[in-house]
DNA sequence: TTTCTGACA
DNA sequence: TGTCAGTA
């Protein structure tokens, strides 16, 4: 099976991302409905993120920080024919960005996150969710 | 128990 | 954005 795959299979629910992302269920949504991002659904609608959906969440985090609204991060994500060229250099920036911190240091970033994150009693069940991508 | 949508502040 | 309601 492909890396390309496995990045875009969609595993986790949205609990699972608040604490990868550090980001409520409501931004998450809210980014949603605004296309910053597009899950998967199952067959009950719950929503299923990719790591590139976690990828993309933690960019639109990072923009968020630096002030940047939700119309400036849609042109970040689709850099349609016309976009300033403020927008252009930001592109390039996030996409340097992107490119450093993938694969590995994106995985270790994100077990370190569940690892911290672990909640007395259900840590295993937290891991278990990992355990089919890293060996804890 | 967790997540979902809609709605109000 | 936070939070509450009523569901699935």
């Amino acid at each position: 099976m492909s890396d390309e795959i496995r990045r875009n299979m969609a595993l986790f629910p949205i609990g699972i991302v608040m604490k990868l992302t550090d980001l409520t269920a409501r931004q998450i949504r809210y980014y949603e409905q605004h296309e910053l991002i597009v899950p998967a659904r199952t067959s009950g609608n719950q929503r299923l993120f990719s790591f590139i959906d976690v990828e993309r969440l933690l960019e639109i985090k990072s923009l968020i920080d630096k002030g940047v609204n939700i119309a400036g991060i849609k042109q970040v994500m689709n850099p349609m024919s016309k976009g300033s060229q403020e927008a252009t250099v930001i592109s390039k920036d996030t996409e340097e960005k992107r490119k450093e911190m993938s694969d590995s240091q994106l995985y270790r970033m994100l077990k370190q996150e569940l690892v911290t994150g672990k909640r007395p009693g259900q840590v295993s069940l937290i891991q278990g969710e990992l355990s089919r991508f890293f060996k804890i």
